[in-house]
RNA sequence: GGACGGCUAGCUCAGUUGGUUAGAGCGACUGGUUUACACCCAGUAGGUCACAGGUUCGAGUCCUGUGCCGUCCACCA
């Protein structure tokens, strides 16, 4: 074995021989239950970051994990076309070779477009495979696949038939970049640092008097057809009904009242502009306004806001309206103001709230969808998350689904050629189209990405043909055991899914049905959803292309090996807390896996000839005649472990799960009973057991770490002897109490008295070791040492002292019966250790630090004192609390008295 | 404006229903090649648990309020 772990030399070579095997494959027709996830599809032209490595590596732990005790596992992976991200990109491509897409027409974009794709895509898959996940690749699925891409305009037409699908023309999220509709989620608010222009507006009936309206949008007014007061506003009791002039593209406009204006805001009167602003559109209808769009789709002005402005970009034309309202002297002040403004999460422009022909979608069963989650069938982890997805079930508003994009799925809905689209007696909506053809011309766009991806725990399985679910097993895998995604797309995707699932999933039930538990059940899409932090770096910023602060993971894989990223990033990963990433962290996983490494090397050297060493071997290699304290007390631990990391896991607490084999492998393991083992490894009665022992613990943390680091356990499982021909993915490391069944029946009784032994004596151990510590002497510098104690404390120290003795770096160890004069002492739960020094040590210096310790004993004396003095302490409190707090009080009693003791054996 | 999260050692974070003297890793400092590992070992220092009140025999933990940081939601022009 190469005194180093190398990661390179295992990982590929590992990789290609799990999937020769066919380890990632899920049958569905297994005989064991299922356990299934769906990746979050990524981009399909995205590349691996740091959020992905996070969100993958949570999801291979509970593949593994489950593979390993015997799940018929399934993860399920694939990509997402991401419409807009997408068709951005390859229209920037051909805008640098001088084209567009109306250059190259609808299909022949199409067909571009889906070359770039080819070309480019799918490298994050390939990334994966180099993180070491283990998906079943040869079920890998892409949106505009051609089942998947059946599946959602399935899923359209039905929802249409059912009736939650409408075309209308409302105000939509115009983005003026990507020249399409986007759905309130991708808004993005931000604070904006603006100006409030307030602008008069003259009477008619009474020239000379001006009203005065405040607005962040002067370019907009052209667009008024209304100015609006509260219909209570006592300011104005005869404005209603009057008219006053608009002063950009003069014409008299009426004034009105409405209770949506705010009486206390700006001036308290509010010019309405229906098409630009949502409120004005709503005030607009009720009051049955004109509508003037002045805007294009591009952000610019048209004709009719005047000759001066049209074809004026939306930004230009504010500060030219301004200029002109100032001219007009209709300016009156201009001031800054803060406001919160739309963006396009794409484009990152602001939006433009704008009238057009869309379609949309009433969600189906949202009632469901809430029970579905607040009834516990889906459980959230951390569980807020509930709140915030109840939240927005309770105001869900309509959903805008058509793009006016081209890459995407196509609207199969046909209009009849030459009639108004607006009227449902021309539309024809089915997968397969008209039949008459030459007569219908098909809707243009097409629909959102997310109205493909809420379909993905079905879709990817084959619904909605029945043999294709059958034979991908559907029925048998869903609803998916797990979700593992990050919170910022609880909206976008996780509780889309959850209604889609409940409305396609199963038997079509009519709208007026509602579903029962039971077939809520049957429906949702997972059991447990966990959300992921998001990634920071090291100063707490988010992780952005822009910013340059995000790591390429394949550089960290590189140099500290894909076991080290995962378990690096795993233990850095509180449950729904934010993720600081630092380096440093990653370097700890390459330095865990090289200890673990390191320890097996040890092992394997200590037998010159590795044997097969299947559970059974082991256990039958252990004579429990040969077991001492040492071997119960780590035979408790491992047992104590393997319960702790069951339970952590069901919690979704991974770092803490990490924490706790940490604990077990490094500090109880590698530090204490392999240090101890040393000397009887040397040889004697004792030798087999032991190496029997650390090989079990060696195959319990190799079988505990697999789902965390699966290429150096794999490997280590061979080296070490324990596969018994087998991957080690087949193989569970059981749970505690299961274990503790197979020693018992080997006739091997852990002593639960052991453990705490061995702590007491950890601490004396310690104890001496600082006693040398601080007077510089080596770990190998044989000193003496003397003791002071009770007969039972002695008895538990004579089992203990030969490995003390070799802990310590001591040559003896004598017991006195009182304090030897002139030694530096410690006192410890067991008693007091006495350096024997031959001469030199500093009795000043001695003195201060007992002294000191006598202080610190006195200190605490005192408070438990005064606490047991208090009766409303010992009335009150429970009896154990009162218990410990005396047998505390007597152990500092007796701390105190052999420090004095210490002290006056100085002077 | 509303909701949620965070504030514990220099840094990153544990701390499970209130109950011994608040922990870990990293970093710092001191010493160390004893038959695995310097990607290691041993040891030391370092904390008014954001702040102010309250409940309680007892509060890092529960309640109220405040501050700062962060996230999400919201039609004040």
């Amino acid at each position: 074995m190469e005194k180093a772990y190398q990661p390179k030399e295992v990982e590929d070579r590992l990789y290609q021989f799990w999937e020769q095997e066919g380890s990632f494959q899920g049958n569905a027709d297994a005989d064991n239950p299922p356990y299934s996830i769906v990746i979050p599809p990524p981009n399909v032209t995205g590349v691996l970051t740091m959020g992905h490595v996070l969100n993958n590596t949570i999801q291979d732990i509970l593949a593994r994990r489950a593979r390993q005790r015997g799940f018929s596992t399934l993860w399920l992976p694939g990509t997402d076309h991401a419409g807009i991200a997408t068709q951005t990109k390859v229209e920037q491509q051909l805008r640098k070779e001088g084209k567009n897409k109306y250059d190259l027409g609808r299909e022949g974009f199409l067909q571009h477009a889906k070359e770039w794709r080819d070309k480019h895509g799918g490298i994050i898959l390939k990334q994966l495979r180099k993180l070491g996940c283990s998906c079943d690749w040869e079920r890998t699925v892409h949106t505009l696949d051609p089942d998947y891409s059946q599946a959602v305009l399935e899923a359209f037409v039905r929802l249409f038939n059912h009736g939650y699908i409408y075309r209308g023309k409302r105000m939509v999220n115009w983005c003026p970049v990507s020249r399409t509709a986007l759905s309130d989620e991708e808004v993005i608010m931000k604070p904006q640092n603006g100006k409030l222009y307030r602008i008069r507006y003259e009477l008619v009936d009474s020239p000379g008097e001006y009203l005065h309206v405040s607005t962040t949008r002067p370019e907009t007014i052209m667009g008024d057809v209304a100015l609006a007061i509260h219909p209570q506003d006592e300011r104005w009791p005869s404005l209603k009904g009057r008219k006053v002039r608009r002063p950009l593209q003069p014409a008299e406009i009426p004034i009105i009242a409405d209770e949506a204006v705010e009486k206390d805001f700006g001036t308290g009167m509010l010019k309405i502009t229906p098409a630009h602003d949502p409120l004005d559109f709503e005030i607009g209808k009720r009051h049955h306004l004109e509508i003037i769009d002045v805007l294009e789709e591009d952000g610019t002005l048209n004709d009719l806001a005047g000759p001066e402005f049209s074809g004026m970009d939306r930004f230009e034309a504010r500060q030219a309206s301004v200029e002109k309202l100032r001219q007009q002297g209709d300016l009156i002040e201009e001031e800054d103001h803060a406001n919160n403004v739309g963006f396009s999460e794409r484009a990152d422009v602001p939006i433009e709230p704008r009238l057009s022909e869309q379609w949309f979608l009433r969600y189906p069963r949202v009632e469901e969808a809430k029970r579905a989650v607040s009834e516990g069938f889906i459980r959230y982890f951390p569980e807020r998350w509930t709140k915030t997805y109840l939240h927005w079930l309770e105001n869900i508003q309509d959903w805008c689904i058509s793009r006016q994009l081209w890459w995407g799925h196509r609207i199969p809905v046909w209009y009849r050629k030459g009639e108004p689209r607006n009227n449902p007696e021309n539309w024809h909506v089915s997968l397969a189209g008209p039949e008459d053809p030459e007569n219908w011309e098909q809707d243009e766009d097409v629909l959102d990405t997310w109205a493909s991806s809420w379909l993905w725990p079905i879709a990817t399985m084959g619904w909605p043909n029945p043999n294709a679910m059958k034979e991908q097993g559907l029925d048998y895998f869903y609803p998916t055991s797990a979700l593992v995604t990050g919170p910022d797309i609880i909206f976008f995707w996780v509780a889309r899914m959850i209604m889609a699932g409940l409305e396609f999933k199963g038997d079509p039930v009519d709208p007026q049905t509602k579903l029962s538990d039971e077939e809520i059940r049957k429906r949702i899409p997972f059991r447990d959803v966990y959300f992921t932090g998001i990634i920071r770096d090291s100063k707490g910023r988010k992780m952005s292309k822009s910013l340059g602060n995000s790591p390429d993971p394949l550089d960290l894989i590189e140099k500290y090996g894909a076991d080290g990223l995962r378990y690096g990033i795993m233990s850095i990963a509180p449950k729904g807390q934010d993720i600081r990433f630092s380096e440093e962290r990653i370097e700890q996983g390459r330095n865990f896996c090289n200890k673990l490494w390191n320890l097996s090397r040890f092992r394997h050297m200590a037998d010159e000839q590795p044997h097969q060493s299947t559970l059974a071997d082991i256990l039958g290699r252990i004579d429990p005649v040969h077991l001492n304290q040492d071997d119960h007390a780590i035979l408790l631990r491992l047992v104590q472990t393997l319960d702790e990391v069951d339970r952590l896991y069901s919690e979704y607490e991974f770092n803490s799960v990490l924490h706790s084999i940490y604990r077990f492998f490094w500090n109880d393991l590698c530090d204490w009973y392999v240090e101890n083992s040393k000397p009887r490894m040397r040889g004697g009665q004792g030798k087999q057991t032991c190496l029997a022992v650390q090989d079990l613990c060696l195959r319990q943390v190799l079988l505990l770490l697999h789902p965390v680091t699966p290429f150096i356990t794999e490997e280590l499982w061979k080296v070490l002897g324990f596969s018994g021909g087998q991957s080690i993915q087949w193989n569970s490391p059981g749970t505690g109490m299961e274990l503790h069944g197979l020693l018992q029946n080997a006739g091997i009784k852990p002593d639960p008295l052991a453990l705490e032994e061995m702590l007491a004596i950890r601490e004396l151990v310690t104890s001496m070791r600082a006693l040398k510590a601080e007077r510089n002497l080596a770990n190998n510098n044989r000193v003496e040492f003397s003791y002071l104690c009770e007969d039972a404390k002695s008895k538990i120290l004579d089992k203990h002292l030969s490995s003390l003795l070799s802990s310590v770096g001591a040559a003896d160890l004598k017991r006195v019966k009182e304090a030897p004069v002139g030694m530096p002492a410690l006192v410890t739960d067991f008693g007091s250790v006495y350096l024997d020094l031959a001469s030199g040590i500093d009795i000043g210096a001695e003195k201060i630090r007992l002294n000191q310790e006598l202080e610190a004993l006195k200190k605490i004396i005192l408070s438990i004192e005064n606490k047991l003095s208090n009766s409303a302490f010992t009335e009150k409190a429970p009896t154990q609390v009162v218990e410990g707090a005396k047998r505390q009080l007597a152990d500092n009693l007796a701390k105190r008295k052999e420090t004095e003791d210490a002290l006056r054996a100085l002077s």
